[in-house]
RNA sequence: GGUUCCGUAGCUCAGUUGGAUAGAGCAACAGCCUUCUAAGCUGUGGGUCGAGCGUUCGAAUCGCUCCGGAAUCACCA
């Protein structure tokens, strides 16, 4: 975008000073010149006929006159219809180039970012939702760094409610002090094991009641594992210690199974917030809120904001017996991590199907007079869908995250050695090599998407490695590292050596255009948070680079200059390949 | 029913604030290991950008109306 202003700011010059007419800078169109003509950048004098009075052709011929005239690093024009195609000499490219070498972001203006991502349930364990989840999180916030913001990655666990105690019953009911250790499993899939259980000793309990007569709805509240659970869940929160303390045995456990999942995906957390801590955080707010009048109490004394003026409903903030919802807890928290971290900005990974509760706290917080309120903004992804359809619990459809690292290691490990790729290595080597391009395969293959789309998750797609691929971009970095070695002489490349005298075919160029952009592109993705731009970006500069490749071979190249060239475009090449990497 | 999102090649997906002849990969077919690593490269075929109307010099992109799919509209989280 640089250099785009740069030229639109020329450009509202020209036609000042040729039409003697002033324009909005806005209305010029700049844009990268499409690959079928010459050119770096085109600018579009459609909008501006009118001003000069004159046929497009024309219109372009005479600014494209004044500009080369005025900027001598514009080498030359084209002029196609009402289309300006103009083109900067080599040294321009070179000398940006240099100036981004080690793909440094300038003009930053750095931010304290808070991003929440994951949000795991502690009675089951991490599936691909989960794992889109956090690559998305994980991601974003490694883009915000590279940008020179100050990122806070925070998790909040969803530790407490109903559905804990389930598992937690079961466990008690059936599982003869079985522990993580005793049975040879995570932690997270023993205690996800009970909460089946659970679901199915419930069912079976509701089916027998209503062969007895009773109605569905009525079954499935008068069943005694429910009732028991509820229990349960009364006393936790009454802080009974027997099973506060089976409680805490058991999130453990999880606990260490999450973090397993996680080391294995490259994740981390800056800080983690747990429900059981959270939730009863917010009250206060909405109480002060009914005090102000921002809030209404009803007559059953439960406490609403009316967002019917915004396109909402009336959404309910506590109930009648004073205990909080879910958005409660997440009214406190914003409150406090705004506090907290004294963030400028409050980012959240969470599913669309959250999208209209993000839009409620919004307002809420808006309502209660806090004007931070649209620094939240809610990164919403759609649903990750398996060729058979959607994942479903009950039918046994969830992909397990574990199972499925595990199995783009098995499949690198069978791709690889098929095609020889780890001859001669050691143990250690094979087992690095294979979680690299495992893992690089199955980031990529999330990443890749646009977020806010449902995605199709097919497996044998997602570990095929040819093709627009995390694998295929780890292997031309690969590459390119591998010349970077071979050439000893790297420390003749250097861009004073290399000049105008120097002629730039049109790959070069197209690769040299790309880095420079680079940095552009990251400021946009950040801009927007979606990594997929990011992703198909790098995608598109190694297919670049891939064809040079093939076209040059720099052992028979026949002038030095020309091999420095080439060595300088790989060294950036891959910088920026590493940079997206991460 | 209200709101939001999606619909682009057989399949999975890109497509920058509206721009030029709509792009990749997979799958199919035909070539390429005298080159820096063939996890690659080249070529061929494949499209009513869901449909229609409108806005304008110009629409996959913006607006409206339909059609199809998804999510959501709890004193659940």
């Amino acid at each position: 975008m640089i250099i785009e202003n740069y030229i639109c700011g020329e450009f509202c010059k020209t036609i000042t000073n040729l039409y003697s007419q002033s324009i909005d800078i806005k209305q010029v169109q700049v844009q990268k010149t499409k690959k079928e003509f010459n050119g770096d950048f085109t600018i579009n004098v459609f909008p501006f006929l009118k001003i000069s009075k004159k046929s497009p052709e024309q219109t372009a011929t005479e600014i494209g006159n004044y500009l080369k005239e005025n900027i001598s690093e514009i080498s030359s024009f084209e002029v196609i219809k009402g289309f300006l195609n103009i083109t900067f000499s080599n040294s321009f490219w070179l000398n940006k180039l240099n100036k981004h070498s080690d793909n440094v972001i300038e003009n930053n203006k750095s931010q304290n970012i808070l991003i929440e991502y994951s949000s795991p349930n502690t009675n089951k364990p991490l599936h691909l939702g989960h794992i889109r989840n956090n690559l998305i999180g994980h991601s974003l916030s490694e883009i915000l760094k590279a940008n020179g913001n100050n990122v806070t990655k925070v998790n909040l666990v969803n530790d407490r409610g109903i559905h804990i105690c389930k598992s937690m019953l079961a466990w008690q009911k059936w599982g003869n002090g079985i522990t993580p250790e005793k049975a040879n499993k995570k932690g997270d899939k023993l205690v996800g094991d009970f909460y089946v259980l659970f679901d199915k000793e419930y069912k079976k309990q509701v089916a027998e009641l209503i062969s007895n007569g009773k109605l569905k709805e009525e079954a499935e509240k008068k069943a005694e594992l429910i009732i028991e659970a509820r229990e349960m869940l009364r006393k936790w929160e009454a802080g009974d210690t027997e099973i506060y303390k089976l409680w805490e045995t058991m999130n453990s456990w999880v606990y260490k199974g999450f973090e397993q999942t996680y080391n294995l995906l490259g994740i981390t957390f800056d800080k983690t917030y747990y429900e059981s801590q959270t939730y009863g955080l917010g009250k206060d707010e909405i109480i002060k809120g009914v005090a102000t009048g921002a809030l209404i109490k009803k007559e059953d004394h439960s406490i609403c904001a009316d967002l019917t003026s915004d396109g909402l409903d009336e959404k309910v903030l506590l109930r009648s017996d004073g205990t909080s919802v879910y958005i409660t807890q997440d009214i406190g928290t914003a409150i406090m991590r705004k506090k907290e971290f004294n963030a400028n900005k409050m980012i959240y990974i969470v599913g669309n199907e959250q999208i209209y509760h993000f839009q409620a706290l919004k307002l809420v917080l808006k309502k209660l007079g806090y004007n931070w309120y649209d620094t939240i903004s809610h990164l919403s992804y759609g649903m990750v869908e398996l060729p058979e359809g959607k994942m479903k619990s009950r039918e046994g459809t969830v992909v397990d995250a574990d199972d499925l690292i595990q199995e783009m290691f098995d499949t690198a490990k069978t791709i690889s050695s098929e095609l020889g790729k780890l001859d001669g290595l050691t143990e250690k080597e094979i087992e690095q090599i294979i979680k690299i391009v495992g893992l690089g395969a199955l980031k990529y293959f999330i990443l890749k998407v646009d977020p806010k789309k449902n995605m199709l998750f097919n497996p044998t797609e997602s570990i095929d490695f040819n093709g627009n691929t995390g694998p295929f971009i780890q292997y031309t970095y690969a590459r390119i590292k591998s010349v970077l070695r071979k050439a000893n002489e790297l420390n003749i490349i250097t861009p004073e050596k290399i000049n105008d005298k120097i002629e730039l075919n049109e790959i070069e160029k197209s690769i040299i255009k790309q880095i420079v952009n680079y940095n552009n592109i990251v400021n946009d993705a950040a801009n927007e948070l979606n990594p997929s731009i990011i992703a198909n970006y790098i995608y598109s500069l190694v297919k670049d680079y891939n064809q040079f490749y093939h076209d040059y071979s720099i052992l028979k190249e026949e002038n030095i200059e020309k091999r420095n060239l080439r060595l300088f475009i790989s060294k950036h090449t891959a910088s920026a390949i590493k940079n997206s990497m991460n």
